[in-house]
RNA sequence: GGGCCGUUAGCUCAACUGGUAGAGCAACUGACUCUUAAUCAGUAGGUUUGGGGUUCGAGCCCCCGACGGCCCA
């Protein structure tokens, strides 16, 4: 037999609220009657959905065999011997009729023990009420789980940002597009999935405890292991652990899973994110431009029926192919700054100081560059653009251009003014990735806290012959964004970082 | 990190220039056998985000903190 604990003190000062007290007492009272407020093994026989789906035109005799159903309770209308409950289940709402001639007066006494919020299972013959609604009509209920807290206003819902962030499940139960935007971003990450796998990349999981941080140009989470007595640290990509299964001989590898970069907090950063990551050997990074075109033009038409999706304010439309920029191109036509003067690093380092961009005095043309790139054009790419010609000292993992070795075959694509993908065709000589490594060893020596690490072990990787390849990095949290046209990334993250409640965790 | 804005009942929101903190929904009691934000009558519900200050008097003014939002870096 069930028993209800008695409330430790804690919960007794949690409910020191009279709405919650009055459901706790409504709980001991059923117990006593030898109701338990928390029950189990009532298995459901038809969904919302399948209610509504399979008697949507049906013509009732009375024969209809009865149906299982269970659900949140959403609404009660209580009409002295007739009661009407809307109640909710995964796959949407349906109404329970319940009369006191049909259940008897003790069972139908019952409602008044029963909440908004509570999870109530009921069997009874599908009917339709005089205003035409598909309902059950009762014949048993039962009370599944009591809830002890009262649920947001049924009209205006909850529309506190913060309670929605923090308390998610609220949100959930009864915010609709809640529910809609996560459900979209399981639809966006499954067609990428079958995207990649309907063209035999395989996929797989690679560490995201790591001895050496690599694959991105970010400050990494710092964490310990005891038993190894040694610093760990959260990944930032996967990126050179890809690359080594490249050599291994897995030739077209994929990982959707979670990044860690120690960075600020915004509606374009959580500190944990999701992104996909990509590596085809004996391809490049044009054949990777093709391929991101055909991608995410499906995933839009699969997501929202059309290759054009509105965002924010306006509307973007993934038609391929789309157009491509050099950032020398995009510099000249956004900037201001002209051919001679992108060459010249003085004019580049005064054009950034009036910028008010953050630059130091040793910075390279190519970095002061890519700064005023961030500063003028980004914003301004709101169409699909693949930008190519990276600087090379931005692109250390990315193979050097034959015809002009200070730039990497490389290309970003932006959408909506923002970084959506990043590709190049990888770097595969060990001598040059040595060489890019020790740059970056020195901007850490000198206090780069997002420079990269030099990994001794990529390096032998590399020493044994790496195929030609191109890889690809997406963050899934953006194109989620763009796709369900939400405004901040914490929006499409169920659980999106938050500081600490104060009373609570 | 900086600037601006916000935090009032379970939820959504009011409260003039500093003068008794209110409403709707939810809850509670009663009526009501086809409701759809059910309706009708009544009742109860507050550490105004926390702390300090000014004042005869603070939700409101000042200072410090917490959390959130927007913009900037």
């Amino acid at each position: 037999m069930y028993t209800l604990q008695d409330p430790s003190p804690k919960t007794k000062k949690a409910q020191a609220s009279s709405l919650t007290e009055v459901r706790l007492t409504k709980a001991q009272e059923l117990e006593r009657m030898g109701i338990p407020p928390f029950a189990t093994g009532f298995t459901p026989d038809l969904t919302a959905a399948a209610l509504h789906h399979r008697f949507a035109d049906a013509v009732f005799d009375g024969s209809e065999p009865p149906v299982s159903m269970a659900g949140r309770i959403m609404a009660m209308r209580i009409l002295g011997k007739a009661s009407f409950l809307k109640v909710r289940d995964g796959t949407g709402d349906f109404q329970l009729y319940l009369s006191r001639d049909g259940l008897g007066v003790d069972k139908y006494n019952l409602i008044k023990k029963l909440d908004v919020g509570d999870i109530i299972g009921g069997t009874g013959r599908p009917f339709r009420t005089r205003t035409g609604e598909l309902s059950i009509l009762v014949e048993e209920f039962r009370l599944l789980t009591k809830a002890f807290r009262p649920l947001p206003e049924k009209w205006h819902g909850l529309s506190d940002i913060e309670t929605r962030y923090r308390q998610r499940y609220l949100d959930l139960m009864v915010n609709p597009s809640a529910r809609e935007t996560a459900l979209a971003r399981t639809k966006i990450v499954s067609y990428l999935r079958d995207f990649l796998a309907c063209r035999e990349f395989l996929e797989v999981e690679t560490p995201m405890m790591q001895a050496v941080p690599g694959g991105a140009t970010a400050a990494p989470f710092e964490t310990f292991h005891h038993a190894l007595n040694r610093k760990l640290y959260l990944r930032i990509a996967p990126e050179l652990y890809l690359k080594r299964l490249l050599v291994g001989g897995f030739h077209r590898v994929f990982e959707i899973n979670r990044n860690f970069r120690n960075e600020g907090i915004s509606t374009q950063h959580n500190p944990e994110f999701t992104m996909l990551e990509f590596y085809q050997a004996f391809a490049t990074f044009e054949d990777l431009m093709i391929l991101t075109e055909e991608m995410l033009s499906g995933l839009a038409k699969h997501v929202t029926g059309s290759y054009k999706f509105v965002y924010g304010d306006h509307e973007v439309n993934l038609t391929p192919p789309w157009p491509r920029l050099t950032v020398r191109e995009a510099l000249i036509k956004h900037s201001g700054l002209t051919e001679e003067q992108l060459d010249d690093r003085n004019a580049l380092f005064i054009k950034a100081v009036e910028s008010g961009l953050d630059v130091r005095p040793d910075d390279s043309p190519g970095r002061l560059r890519m700064g005023l790139f961030d500063e003028f054009v980004e914003k301004k790419l709101w169409g699909p653009t693949f930008v190519i010609k990276y600087p090379v000292e931005v692109s250390p993992l990315a193979r050097r251009n034959d015809e002009d070795p200070t730039v990497t075959d490389r290309f970003e694509l932006y959408i909506c003014g923002r970084e959506t993908a990043n590709a190049f065709t990888e770097l595969t000589d060990p001598l040059d990735q040595r060489i890019r490594f020790e740059e970056q060893a020195e901007a850490r020596a000198a206090g780069d806290e997002e420079a990269h690490f030099l990994d001794e072990d990529f390096l032998r990787a590399l020493e044994y012959g790496m195929p030609p390849a191109a890889g690809e990095g997406i963050g899934i949290d953006r194109l989620v964004m763009l796709l369900t046209n939400s405004p901040s990334i914490r929006d499409v993250i169920l659980f999106p970082h938050m500081r600490p409640e104060k009373g609570i965790g």
